[in-house]
DNA sequence: GTCTATAGGTGGATAGAC
DNA sequence: GTCTATCCACCTATAGAC
């Protein structure tokens, strides 16, 4: 059965996420959900606590999809592969969480970070960049690679894409109906493979011509 | 000499990024700029015109920064690496653009800024596309790989790296003062080799276990 | 060109009936 | 638990003095 405040839960994470924090109103949410205004205050303290819980809902489904296939990954590749396909199931079920979860970035740059966000670079990234260094220690890896980095620029981008549509569309020449589900899996094959061979890859050092 | 009107311009950049469109108030330009609120609306229409003056003089330096590199560039390597410089010197130059793009893309769907990106998209996303095209014909790019997408995890990199500074400067054990400019250059490296990585190294297939 | 004063509109939040 | 009515703060934009 859903109740009434995952109602509203629904209703505030599309219109946030859709129109950001301050262009959407009480009375949106309210209107959507279709309940009164009023009535978000006997469910949450105001405005931003109701932010604060849509941002943590989010942020546990990424956390627990990504802990459940980190646990059956042990190289660096599949470690990768897994990361990956955390982040493609969490935007197919929850389309605007990558922009929600930016805009939290964006907006607390100045301020204190979330405890949200530093539970996600510990389970998250860690990880990643552990996985990396241990394949730089076999050998497997190109040791002129920084695992810190090569973790930033892997999972940078599927949040890119999602990001920015406008511009992604206009290069792939498609729709407003763009991307369908299995356009982002697509695109997220491709970004695993590329980020394994980015820290596969031999040295770009060559000999001068 | 510094004009007025780039006092306001100055001041407008600076809190947009910081605090998004609507959050920012003519009077806290005002202020910051160190002229009264009402004298916005002699050098700009409203607060959405002097938001896009703001949006086009960012998008103007990005523009000009990498079709003067993209010239000299010939193979994809070259090609990748000119994108990638010129998106370091922006962000060196402009702290806060990527921030206010995407806050742009994001807030607005690009609703304000539609001529500036399909610029952006045309001058900057179409050479790295068509030289990794060529690689492909040549033989020197891995054959499995779409050079739309790679285009797209490349210039993700650098973007995400200034976006996620909360997550970044956790993973990376920084303070509040990171990046130094050479800190930004040092990640730009890092991409523009993980890039070429990316587009060279061999397919991913491999014999089953 | 720059400032003061203010009109007009909107949104977050509360009090209290049901 | 849910709704109605409303208060108060704040923000954009303009009119007009200097």
């Amino acid at each position: 059965m859903t109740t009434t405040d995952q109602v509203i839960l629904d209703a505030a994470e599309e219109l946030f996420a859709a129109q950001g924090f301050d262009l959407t109103t009480i009375k949106d949410i309210g209107q959507r959900a279709g309940v009164n205004p009023g009535l978000l205050y006997y469910y949450f303290p105001d405005k931003a606590g109701l932010y604060r819980a849509v941002l943590a809902r989010i942020a546990t489904t990424l956390t627990q999809g990504a802990t459940a296939r980190l646990e059956r990954a042990g190289t660096a590749e599949e470690v990768i592969e897994a990361i990956v396909a955390a982040q493609t199931e969490l935007l197919i079920r929850h389309p605007r969480a990558a922009t929600l979860m930016i805009r939290e970035l964006i907006d607390h740059q100045a301020a204190q970070a979330q405890p949200v966000i530093h539970e996600l670079a510990v389970r998250l990234f860690r990880p990643v960049t552990d996985a990396i260094e241990k394949g730089k220690a076999a050998g497997t890896i190109r040791a002129d690679l920084d695992p810190r980095f090569a973790t930033i620029s892997t999972i940078a981008q599927l949040v890119y894409f999602t990001l920015a549509q406008p511009i992604v569309r206009i290069l792939l020449d498609q729709g407003p109906s763009y991307p369908t589900p299995d356009d982002v899996r697509g695109f997220g094959r491709h970004a695993a493979g590329f980020a394994v061979a980015g820290i596969r890859g031999p040295s770009p050092k060559r000999q001068a011509t």
